[in-house]
DNA sequence: TGACATTTGTTCATATATCGCACAAAGTAA
DNA sequence: TTACTTTGTGCGATATATGAACAAATGTCA
């Protein structure tokens, strides 16, 4: 790509959304030019230009984004095929199951939730399509990093912050390591709260019929109700089954 | 504003990425180009942009999103306190009526959910935060609507593109105006199969302390098992003791 | 309180980057 | 082949970013 094929305003501009992410609603220029670490005359152009495109509000001193940001994220989750394709079949899965069903996808070091079937509230955080948690210590995480290359897994382990949120979190890379080849063998991954106490969860990849890893799925349930060891005998057949079930219908 | 305080690259970056919403995942710079109204050189740039900071994949010929625009979306999700302020109170009122709860905004001619709380699907489509639907025809959109001045919701009329989406769909303008104005008097807005054959939707506003409806939540509810008539008695109570709930935690 | 220091928002001139056009090249379909 | 569509690129006109300077607001301390 040449230097001229790439649109800084632009660039810049996407930042600036992104920087509402990481702190309140509410930012002043100077906040804002801080987080992207762009000048304040820079960033005043960029956030008076989503005021005036309606995506955000500006109430002379601080700007909050509108909900028509969400149009942004909707673009890809209605574009993209999987995740309509996934959802009546976490429905069935979290239905068999009688716990939530989810769905992700990897971007970076985090998985994005894509489709989610919910049945009860066990988790202090609130997921829905577009939530992120960190790859390193979710079952669907250790799914999507175990299909990669070991160099490339690294990779990403060394640029995750591997926090111990609990006293039974994995932070050691190359014990992850390990446990990822022991997922590629085997077929699955279980956490036995690892992002948070009391939350237990069982995932598998979601291959297309060229045998690449294009999404994981998972159950989670209570640690209080289904203690770890019994995740495997009581959801990995129906998890196994919504993944044949699925592998037939992603041509890529 | 000044001419020279709107940065038209970021501008129609963003009309880029909302083009993949509208048709399907995979865009051509031609085809990109025709849905924007933009140059194609401009669009090319835009979408190089969006592929080199890893918002897009391009094959050489066609142009995907990736999941990180859901970033995007997301940074509204987190950064704004209604979502989160909202989602348990629908929990427990999805829990407490046995069927689906919302939450959504107006945005334009459409509502927009925030926040959902979901028991069984019932509608043929999937809705989650960021899903949008014609406010003219939605329970929540009636209330949204109803909360604006008479004049306002006219000319958000006019803009909408008013389709019978069932032979119940109410489409014109007066009887719709005559309907915001019964929805102010009593409180609430019932839907009876107007958008879905099948769905019924009851819904009230959430008004911050100082009286202004920011969001409107709703009960939805297959109409062989509810029949309209008795989705005020069954869910209005709750829906009543839910925006009660809410009120004071509604500071501006 | 008032004086001073600091932070924040805004403006401006100018160097620089982008836009859109026109044309060239590469595919596609008949 | 021809006709058509799509993509890539050079260039002049135009729009934008930059950083410094200024103004306004805010905070600090005696």
């Amino acid at each position: 790509m040449r230097e001229t094929d790439f649109v800084s305003g632009f660039a810049r501009g996407l930042k600036v959304i992104e920087a509402f992410g990481e702190t309140r609603q509410r930012l002043s220029i100077a906040e804002a030019a801080k987080l992207t670490e762009l000048d304040r005359a820079t960033v005043r152009r960029s956030l008076l230009t989503l005021a005036e495109l309606g995506y955000a509000d500006y109430d002379g001193k601080f700007f909050t984004l509108t909900p028509k940001i969400l149009r942004l994220g909707h673009a890809y989750l209605s574009a993209t095929p999987l995740p309509a394709l996934l959802q009546p079949h976490l429905d069935l899965l979290s239905e068999k199951a009688g716990q939530s069903a989810s769905a992700s996808v990897l971007d970076g070091t985090d998985i994005v939730y894509i489709a989610r079937a919910s049945q009860r509230r066990v988790m202090s955080i609130n997921l829905t399509p577009g939530s992120r948690l960190p790859a390193y210590c979710a079952s669907m995480g250790r799914v999507l990093l175990a299909a990669l290359t070991e160099s490339e897994a690294r990779a990403i382990l060394a640029r995750s912050e591997l926090k111990q949120n609990t006293a039974n979190t994995r932070t050691d890379p190359d014990e992850l390591i390990a446990e990822f080849r022991r997922v590629r063998t085997e077929g699955y991954a279980i956490i036995d709260q690892e992002l948070e106490i009391g939350l237990c969860s069982i995932a598998v990849p979601i291959d297309n019929d060229r045998g690449e890893t294009v999404a994981a799925i998972n159950i989670g349930a209570p640690a209080a109700l289904v203690p770890a060891a019994e995740m495997k005998e009581r959801y990995l057949p129906l998890l196994k089954e919504t993944q044949a079930a699925l592998r037939p219908l992603l041509r890529r």
